[in-house]
Formats: C-alpha cells, sequence, structure tokens
DNA sequence: CTTGACCTTGGAGTGCGGTCCAAGGTCTAG
DNA sequence: CTAGACCTTGGACCGCACTCCAAGGTCAAG
C-alpha cells in the first residue's frame, strides 16, 4: 500500500525525489553509487521509476536515521536484494551500531555534564585573566547521569572515566 | 604547572605534537587555520614553541572535545587572547551547543530505541522474504529513555516524536 | 663525509554525503 | 513556433579536519 499511485508512465527522477523529500541530484546519486538500481527508461533516455524505487528511497532515509552508512545500506539492500532474509546481516549491523550508539550517548552524556560545570562555574563579571589550559574551571570526577531505558537497560557514566585528559 | 618542562631552545614542532599527541602535519594546520599563532623561529626557520603553545592545544582538545568546531575554538581563543575574559562568549557558545547536544541525544536515544525493538523482532530463521519499506517490523509509538542527570535535568522520549517518517 | 632523521613550503588528496554546473535534448502550454 | 520547464551526461565543487607529498634545507652521530 504505497501512498501515492504511481502512474503508468512511471515516476521522473525529480518526481520521485520530491516523493521521498530528497533532491534529484540526490537520486541520481543514489543510483551512481549503487543504492538504487538503474531504472527503466523511456524511449528518449528519461529515467522511469516504479513504486519500488519509492520504497526502496524510504528503506534508505530508515536505515540512515539509524546512523547506518550508504555503504553499509548498500550492503544490506544487496543482501535484500538477493530475495534472501536481510535478517542476518542486518542483524549484525544493527548490534554493532547499538554498540556504537551506546558508547556515544555516554561520551555525550559526559561531555554534557563537563559543560554545565563549565556553566555553573561561569564568574559573574570577575573571573581572572586567561588561566592557561582552561577558561575557567577544572572539571572534578563525578557521577554525570544515568540512562534509563524502557527495556531494563540502564548506563551509569563519570566524567573522567570518558573525557581523559 | 606544565607537566613537561620546555627546553630554552624551543620545542620543534614534532616535539609538541608528542606531547600533546597530535601529528605535526596537524599542528601546522591549526596555525594554517589561524588557531595557533605564529611561532617563533630558530636562525634556520625552524618552528620553536614555548609552553603557552601547549596550553592552547590542551585548550583546542579540550574544547574539540565538547564538540565545538575549530571555527568556533579559534573565535573563542581570539577573545581570550584580547586578555579580556572569555567567559561571555564562551557561556553563550556552551549554552548553544548544549541545546544541540541535549537534542542529539534525545534523537540517539529514540534511535535506540527503534533498533532495540528491531533487533528484538528479528524472527529465527523464517522471516517473510523482502516486505517492501521495511526488512523486518514497523516501531510502534512508544516511551523510549528517560536521561536522568545529577543536575536534575531529565529529558524523556518517544519514538514518534523523534523519527518523522 | 655520509647517512638518516628531522625541518621547510605549497599544494593535493581523503572520506562522507551530497550539490551544482554546462551543454545539450525534450516536452508542453499558449 | 517559441518559451520555459523538464530531462540527460560527466565532472567539478562544498565543508570538515586532517593527511600526505615532493623538493629542498639542516643537523647530529659515526
Amino acid at each position: 500500500m504505497t501512498a501515492t499511485t504511481v502512474p503508468a508512465r512511471g515516476l521522473r527522477v525529480a518526481e520521485l525525489a520530491e516523493l521521498v523529500g530528497l533532491s534529484a541530484d540526490t537520486v541520481r546519486y543514489y543510483e551512481r553509487v549503487g543504492l538504487l538500481p538503474p531504472p527503466a527508461r523511456t524511449p528518449v533516455g528519461y529515467r522511469a521509476y516504479d513504486a519500488g524505487a519509492v520504497d526502496r528511497l524510504r528503506f534508505i532515509q530508515g536505515a540512515q536515521r539509524l546512523g547506518l552508512r550508504l555503504r553499509d545500506i548498500a550492503e544490506l539492500l544487496a543482501v535484500r536484494d538477493t530475495g534472501v532474509c536481510a535478517c542476518e546481516p542486518a542483524e549484525q549491523l544493527l548490534r554493532r551500531r547499538l554498540a556504537d550508539l551506546d558508547a556515544q550517548m555516554a561520551r555525550l552524556a559526559a561531555v554534557r555534564a563537563q559543560m554545565v560545570a563549565m556553566v555553573e562555574a561561569i564568574p559573574g563579571a570577575d573571573c581572572p585573566p586567561p588561566t592557561p589550559d582552561t577558561w575557567c574551571p577544572p572539571t572534578p570526577e563525578r557521577e554525570v547521569m544515568t540512562m534509563l531505558f524502557r527495556d531494563g537497560f540502564a548506563v551509569t557514566s563519570t566524567v573522567t572515566e570518558l573525557i581523559p585528559g
């Protein structure tokens, strides 16, 4: 059930692009790098896409939102195109990406804490002139944040474990 | 109190770089783009850095860990070099960056949830062949994560508010 | 005196994900 | 029939933060 019905003549590149919220250039770019298979052509050489292209682009956009790189997405699509279930490779990719994500979130949490500490420590008008190495205060080691996931998973982070140096 | 004492002859670019964990190329690059002032030179033209350069690089690294771009850091340093307290511009920069950071974390949390949902929904060996638009399951709207900061700040996110489409 | 490790410069290349351009062909409304 | 909006291609360019290169100068050890 694709939202908009595709005319029999096929979609022009700009029409397809607009349907999914990309630029025609981006769609052609995806074709160049192998994410989108070469579409049918009208007698005069215009690209003519069918509904599959819409789904494919939406899939790409979804995967991109998960933080996968085009390179990975291409791999996933290649497997999916086999007709074989793409779940196994997808699961590997997802699990790896999930670990990255958790690390990244922990890092961001630490950074956030340090920034909060710095903002809090900013004095009114009387801060000592350029103390080398800091612009204001050092950050002491302390617990910073707990991430509490609905799936029961939790991470607690401290500043210094994640911001060495 | 800079850890290592700087020889009277000044630090060669590679020595400075090693001291802070960068490459000599990167140090020269920082000079090119205006983050590091042109250092003294030996009679034969070699760069000769003093301890100030070490502090400056550490400052840059710290700011970089906060997610500031070199462009912003240059601005900050320019103000600091005035001799005037850099806190005011720093605070602006930090507050803006803090907002970005919170948004980014919320987005990551939502993405994480969607990924967890997808991984959980992956069937054993019997997943239906390439359903267009998904590789496996859709994500229902649901609460996903609460971030609980030590400073009393909290954010709760749901999937669909952050992953439209 | 030679060898090899450093230093200098300007400029080019990398990876990522696009974005824009020129020169030409096509299609549609008026 | 013409204007203007589309389409085609190959290739150049963007921002970011580096990273590498070539061609030449310098310096310390053996």
